[in-house]
DNA sequence: AGGCTCTGGTTTTTT
DNA sequence: ACCAGAGCCT
């Protein structure tokens, strides 16, 4: 037990024994907030506060939940199997997959990742004969998902005119054909599940009383159902540990709310706030810059890192002429660290968006640096194995058209498009799913549609006995995957990726403890212990009691949500000592020795799109608090005076983000650019040569639009026209959202904002001095 | 059915 | 500049 708490600061001390109430923790980057996370759950068992299975840990990713489960595995002398630990999405499975009838579904229910939403929508809509044009599907997706994390469903979603009026109408019949198919998307996972503890008071009333202790991390990720959810799990004895950084709040583009944190604060009367701020990773300059940058942003919970490990060096900061000597730069840099004795994957380069990665790329490959970029494809979302995935899922639910309609006709099978048309009408008139429909076909589509039925119904019967690992291997060769990817010459990669799903099933029955022998498509046995009625002798419909074990879940069925729902590493081969390329937003989380923030100018970062969301520039803010924190030693700025973006090249001021750094922090290594001066000269402390700048520059000239709107003056004028503009009800022209109507007022002069219905992109808060909205009629 | 050309879009992204 | 998706042609 000491041990346990050995080595804790006195603020962790404090909140890992935090008696047995509401408590938010502002956890700071680098303070050892999984630590804390960890250590509470362990000490809360080992005192005897709640048993294993009165635990519930949300986290945001299945990373999150991997590493807390590992470290807890490591902390505890027990199993940490009757703790509930996982993500929102995967928690809300697990309790639809048990109280499946409760909540609506069958029990073979499918999960659709964000890309078979967005088809299954495309589906819907090319059924419905709706232009495409007019209402795109990807807007309709948004509109779908924004309007279920807040709770609402088609007949409670406020349209204020027509264009809405039809959104809603779609998302019902999206919803009622999610419900024909029997699938949920992400959004509907949480939603069901909140809409499941709700309406059932017997199954909520046994939860609550299950989960003594809920713990929540990253708490400013949260989006309001998310909230409501949680709110919903927590009973009145049910102790909620939040923790979170509102300084590090930077999705609110996908609905996280960091409003939530006070929210939580006020509504569970929160009586302890305790803060974590020594900060364990950082050199002192790179903290201050850090402190003194977050320093500008107005609504905060309010929070300053300190650190013992000194100051450290200072921050360094290159002005380049163009992108490419940007990259050059870096490389030569990057070549010195290694050099001095760092390890590649000790470096990491952050930008703020995708496209800037490529010029670095270019000159690491050019340097012979290995390298790694973070995002792109990850293993569950290839192609390939999407098609295995989806002969998968049609043999346990095969009124899934998402996946009918993927692989019908892969390999090719000479079900052309005209066919499939004709099925989905027939579907339609009967009201089933295109594979039930295909008996109602007639020629030889219907013949060539039997004859896939016939093969997917071979296959269920096939695979009855199999094991999960052997039921995949079966499926890949009977369904011609094998076979067609052989014939093809870039096929190889992928006939591996397929042998890798058999490979990811045999890791996935293993650990997820339903054993090697288990067969795919039934239930296991559930354990005797746990079959016996639970301690708060709440009866629970379904006769199950609770979701302990992942018995309520077939092999077969665990593997495709655990396909859905995690889909794989977003990152390229792992292994390679190599520099790190990632954008801020992928960094979050991540701790490096020596960082490089590219990129910093005006217009990329803060970008020029954070000026029309509402505390756009804060949230800027706090992703550059998040790049800052990320470096342990050596940080480096750069910014240039003119890149290329979309095939042409722009010219830039420098960020305003650097004038918000104290100078003494900075070392500048290329001479200070003062308004309208030239450069020249070298630059000192650099592993890039002494006489870079004496070569010829391009004059830079100063940014025009997106300067000017930034520039007080111009700011000034534009709310002073703000005060007499607008007023509710009015039809206003944005020139990227196109036309919109004002549906609320608030603010004056600089601070005036509106709130614009626009069509395809929902609602938005605009702020006036910044947005250039035009009435119309 | 598969390969070609044209067009449009282009911040950040997990589940 | 570059990629993805749609439409068109063979």
């Amino acid at each position: 037990m000491p041990d346990l708490l050995a080595n804790l600061n006195p603020e962790q001390l404090a909140a890992v024994t935090l008696p047995d109430e509401p408590a938010l923790i502002l956890a700071g980057a680098g303070s050892g907030k999984t630590r804390v996370l960890t250590t509470r759950i362990a000490w809360l068992i080992q005192n005897g506060h709640v048993s294993p299975a009165g635990i519930l840990a949300v986290t945001f990713t299945n990373k999150a939940a991997k590493e807390m489960q590992a470290r807890l595995g490591a902390m505890l002398p027990i199993s940490t199997r009757a703790m509930w630990i996982g993500t929102f999405h995967g928690l809300c499975n697990r309790m639809l997959r048990a109280h499946y009838r409760d909540a609506g579904l069958p029990q073979s229910f499918q999960i659709l990742d964000q890309a078979d939403q967005l088809s299954s929508i495309k589906r819907m809509m090319k059924g419905l004969n709706v232009d495409d044009e007019k209402y795109p599907p990807k807007n309709l997706q948004y509109f779908i998902n924004s309007a279920k994390e807040q709770g609402l469903r088609p007949n409670e979603v406020e349209a204020n005119d027509a264009f809405n009026q039809k959104f809603v109408e779609l998302y019902q019949a999206y919803q009622d054909q999610c419900q024909r198919e029997g699938v949920v998307d992400f959004a509907e996972l949480l939603l069901r599940c909140f809409e499941l503890l709700k309406h059932n008071e017997p199954l909520r009333t046994h939860y609550q009383a299950r989960f003594r202790h809920i713990l929540v991390d990253e708490f400013q990720d949260t989006n309001k159902l998310q909230y409501a959810w949680l709110k919903m799990l927590a009973g009145q004895q049910s102790a909620v540990f939040a923790v979170g950084d509102d300084d590090q709040s930077i999705y609110a583009f996908r609905g996280a709310n960091v409003g939530n944190m006070s929210d939580f604060e006020r509504e569970f009367r929160v009586r302890h706030l305790i803060k974590l701020e020594q900060n364990y990773r950082s050199h002192g300059n790179i903290l201050d810059a850090a402190n003194a940058l977050i320093e500008n942003n107005a609504r905060r919970l309010g929070k300053n890192l300190r650190t013992d490990a000194g100051q450290g060096e200072p921050v360094r900061v290159f002005e380049a002429a163009t992108d490419l000597q940007e990259a050059s730069w870096l490389v030569e840099e990057i070549k010195a660290l290694i050099q001095q004795g760092l390890s590649r994957q000790e470096i990491a380069i952050l930008y703020r968006s995708n496209a800037q990665s490529r010029v670095m790329e270019h000159a690491l490959v050019g340097a012979g640096i290995p390298y790694r970029v973070y995002g792109g494809l990850r293993f569950f979302e290839r192609q390939e194995v999407k098609h295995a995935l989806a002969y998968l899922r049609l043999i346990e639910n095969p009124n899934d058209d998402t996946a009918f309609a993927r692989v019908v006709n892969f390999p090719t099978r000479g079900i052309g498009a005209r066919s499939l048309e004709l099925l989905a009408d027939a579907a339609r008139l009967y009201n089933c799913s295109m594979y039930a429909a295909v008996p109602y076909m007639t020629g030889k589509a219907g013949s060539n549609l039997g004859a896939f039925v016939k093969m997917i119904e071979k296959m269920r019967f096939e695979t009855q006995q199999l094991t999960l690992p052997e039921t995949v291997s079966h499926v890949i060769e009977a369904s011609g995957l094998i076979a067609h990817y052989q014939t093809e010459k870039e096929g190889q990669d992928r006939i591996e990726n397929l042998q890798e799903v058999v490979h990811a099933a045999t890791a996935f029955v293993t650990e997820e403890g339903y054993g090697l022998d288990a067969p795919a498509r039934l239930l296991a046995p559930r354990p005797a212990a746990l079959s016996a009625p639970d301690a708060t002798g709440i009866p629970v419909t379904d006769g199950v009691v609770d979701a302990d074990v992942p018995v309520e879940m077939t092999p077969l069925a665990g593997f495709l949500s655990h396909a859905s729902l995690e889909a794989g590493d977003n990152q390229a081969e792992a292994g390679q000592d190599a520099v790190q390329l990632m954008t801020v937003h992928a960094a979050k989380g991540l701790e490096f020795t020596s960082v490089f923030v590219t990129g910093l100018e005006e217009g990329l970062f803060p970008h020029e799109n954070s000026a029309l969301e509402l505390d756009g520039l804060e949230e800027e803010r706090r992703l550059m608090y998040v790049a800052i924190t990320r470096a342990k030693e050596r940080l480096y700025l750069s910014f240039t005076q003119s890149r290329m973006l979309h095939g042409q090249t722009r010219y830039n001021v420098r960020s305003r983000f650097f004038d918000e750094i104290p100078e003494e922090l900075l070392k500048f290594l290329t001479p200070r650019a003062q308004p309208g001066a030239r450069l020249s000269g070298g630059g000192g402390d650099s592993a890039w040569g002494r006489d870079w700048f004496s070569r010829p520059q391009v004059a830079a000239p100063r940014q025009e639009a997106w300067a000017a709107t930034r520039s007080d003056q111009a700011l000034a004028e534009r709310s002073r026209a703000a005060d007499t503009g607008f007023k509710v009800g009015q039809g206003v022209f944005h020139p990227k959202f196109g036309e919109g109507k004002i549906t609320g007022l608030e603010g004056t002069g600089a601070e005036a904002r509106v709130q614009v219905a626009f069509g395809r992109h929902g609602t938005k808060w605009l702020a006036l001095a910044v947005a250039k909205l035009q009435a119309i009629e």
